[in-house]
DNA sequence: GTCTATACGTAGATAGAC
DNA sequence: GTCTATCTACGTATAGAC
């Protein structure tokens, strides 16, 4: 059944973006498909395939944006927006984006986590920077550095939203735009 | 021994800021000093003890830094770096900020913890705005959304950083400094 | 593919001696 | 304050039947 694959990584994924790597477990996952733990184990022997299986679509999801965005005449505002639902398609009021919590729990991943970890932190640094430096006019010396403003505004308001109980993205997504974007 | 006390709460913010909560234990505490899990217990009845003793600091921290600010005619450059060494005066390469691991982990908080992190997370995100807003001789109306970018950005260096093993900060921290409070 | 059964480690926590 | 000893719960993981 490679659907039911399908739908652990898909359920893992949403796990990890509410409790975060270290704490999810396949317990919480056999329960919410009414099977066993050691089917879980049939699917993704060991916890670490099943996190590999989670960061590769992450990254699949990704690579794909980046290659849509090189084509794209969309403004800014569409293609920050279709970023923003990329790892997610709609965020439940607990749940941060999947490659934060990764990233915070970063220093007990094992290796092969590590390394593909570092790939997509990389890939969506430089994806945003194009994205920026497409808009921008002006210059671009600092561009890498306005991409991580930009990347952390977007993962900073789902986590400051979570805790605070309230949706801040609309003013910062605008805010971003207007002040940031179009200086 | 009151100092060994506050010496277990230094210890566990530090492995909170490198494992996040659910990850840290009183084995690692126990360990590091020498002494029985037990003897943590002593000090720390339970685990949610012990966080909300460390929640407490970084509270009371924040909480003095908001005074100090209200009085002082530091430039907003000085202002942001005390404020990045607020809650630990030297981030070692394997830690990030401590406020963002205990947000991510909210949802495995006990309940007091969290009504403390959402006191911490608004706490943060006002004194911030006064620190812009105190500055930018402008408009004001988005200075909130403007406070989250400008406290996201300083956490994600942090976290983007360790990931791929690269200090962002500086560069960061002048990226908005520049474009976003001298508007 | 999914099951039962089970092994083994580690976690948080407590009782009671020193 | 710190210890030894112990408990219970839960975690990942495996063997082997269906």
């Amino acid at each position: 059944m490679e659907n039911r694959k399908s739908e652990i990584i898909s359920f893992a994924k949403s796990l990890i973006q509410q409790k975060g790597y270290a704490a999810f477990s396949y317990d919480d996952i056999s329960k919410h498909f009414g099977i066993t733990k050691a089917s879980i184990h049939y699917h993704f022997e060991k916890k670490e395939d099943l996190g590999l299986a989670v960061l590769n679509r992450l990254h699949l999801r990704l690579t794909e944006f980046s290659a849509s965005i090189a084509t794209s005449r969309e403004s800014l505002e569409k293609k920050l927006d279709r970023f923003y639902r990329l790892q997610s398609e709609k965020f439940a009021a607990n749940e941060i984006c999947p490659v934060s919590a990764l990233q915070t729990d970063f220093e007990l991943l094992p290796e092969r986590m590590r390394v593909k970890m570092q790939e997509i932190s990389r890939l969506e640094l430089t994806v945003m920077q194009d994205m920026i430096t497409d808009e921008a006019s002006g210059r671009e010396a600092d561009s890498r550095a306005m991409a991580l403003v930009v990347l952390a505004a977007i993962k900073g308001s789902l986590q400051y939203g979570r805790v605070i109980n309230e949706d801040m993205l609309p003013e910062v997504m605008s805010g971003i735009c207007q002040s940031i974007i179009r200086r």
